[in-house]
DNA sequence: CGTATCCTTGAAGGACTTCAAATGTTGTGG
DNA sequence: CCACAACATTTGAAGTCCTTCAAGGATACG
């Protein structure tokens, strides 16, 4: 199997089932590698793209701006995920999607993506089910943001990037790396880079998390995910054996 | 016709195409008619329905409840919708859906709905693009909610009310039915009910609006949605008609 | 080694919450 | 049609969480 194509599938048998038949039409879909440098835009708010951005390396983000010249971070991507595959049924692109670090990506063209759909329907119905689960992440977002405090807000984000990065390999034991700024977490939780920072030294001070030179480090994923109210039911993951990287801290 | 489907048919061509086969599958989708008192759940989180429900007439939202007691409404629904066509693909429901007020709603079964996207590939499609336009309307919440003072937030989601009451032909002129309380309202927004009132008083103080015995009248759309920073892209209409329901008040 | 970026800290101010009470509205039975 | 109960809105006052501004300290990179 190509090697680009081997966190795609990785992605979407954490969240459902593939045949070897539907596995062939994967790796049968003409790619365009790029690199995108930290911050480029692979697809910008008011266009049409018509192709749609396969994430194989680093971290992306989706991102609206609005008048006073802040930015709302609405969703943060890891390798294997098709940031705006929504983009094949709705044209026109309501937000903007963008590189986060350096990352290596691959455009898949809509045609193509509609080939492959059209090939096999259990395809279709499983990227139907991922763009189903990007809405359930935005409802769980939604409810952190309205009703829960700055920390344990961030909390609740610490353990669902674990998780995902987990799911599809990217967490070792209970770390991980994660080269995310305060700004874009502060972005992505709707607060401050400074209140951000205070909120991370509480959970620094609980013995919650290391989080130092774009490494994480969880030590004590129970008492986190209480504190975060964090249960990992909206993520659908096909087998619900995520959820527990690793013990308490010694 | 009959008289229940033609909300969804409605709905439906508001966000794309339909052929008369499209409209001859959904005609017979078999309905399991009922009517839902205030408060009442339709599905509740944790739970597998074995069908989605069509609102038909009245308002639904769905909500999460957090530790504390609190509640954010994640979604407003107005007739036509299918709040939880989601359950098709994600079995588990990780929110839960409930009548806002007194509702005429029709239960159509999973099986019935995987039939009719069988039957007709546009159909299938278009109820793909309506779950993502849902998703839409999530990241368009999450930015409001996260970058928006309480004031601008709420007359967003007023512009985003009536456009979508509008294009189901719920609103008349300048003015609709809306029979949500202060509490509703401050719950989607991720307000305390005190300071909605306080944003509620705002917007009529400026002429934006009145509001009283359930029923809005929108005085000044301008301005009220330069207020809001309110684009209507986010909501995917096929023709971008809509977003100018009345001029200035004279 | 200097520059740019990111993180940390302090202090003052603002937006929103909570609590509590008064006022207004709606529906129901006498 | 009035009285009453239940519910919804309005108002005031005190307190909290978060923001903004500003400056100093780290860390990375050419």
């Amino acid at each position: 199997m190509p090697q680009h194509i081997d966190r795609l599938v990785r992605k979407l048998e954490s969240i459902g089932d593939l045949g070897a038949e539907d596995r062939r039409v994967i790796e049968q879909l003409p790619l365009r590698l790029r690199e995108l440098p930290a911050g480029a835009d692979a697809a910008s708010q008011g266009q049409r793209p018509s192709a749609s951005c396969l994430l194989l390396d680093g971290f992306m983000h989706r991102y609206k701006v609005v008048g006073n010249g802040g930015r709302q971070i609405l969703a943060l991507h890891t390798p294997g995920d098709i940031p705006d595959l929504m983009s094949v049924f709705l044209p026109v692109m309501d937000h903007s999607l963008a590189a986060t670090v350096d990352c290596k990506v691959a455009f898949v063209e809509h045609r193509d993506i509609h080939d492959a759909i059209r090939q096999s329907r259990r395809l279709g119905e499983l990227m139907w089910r991922d763009t189903l689960i990007d809405g359930a992440i935005f409802r769980e977002w939604l409810t952190s943001m309205g009703r829960q405090p700055a920390a344990n807000h961030l909390a609740h984000l610490i353990c669902e990037l674990f998780l995902r990065l987990q799911a599809v390999g990217l967490a070792v034991g209970n770390s991980c790396t994660l080269p995310l700024t305060q700004q874009v977490i502060a972005d992505a939780l709707g607060l401050s880079q400074v209140h951000t920072d205070r909120s991370l030294q509480i959970l620094k001070a609980r013995g919650f998390i290391e989080f130092e030179q774009n490494r994480l480090t969880v030590l004590d994923w129970d008492r986190m995910a209480a504190f975060a109210e964090f249960d990992p039911i909206y993520l659908h993951f096909k087998n619900a054996a995520y959820g527990r990287p690793c013990g308490r801290a010694e």
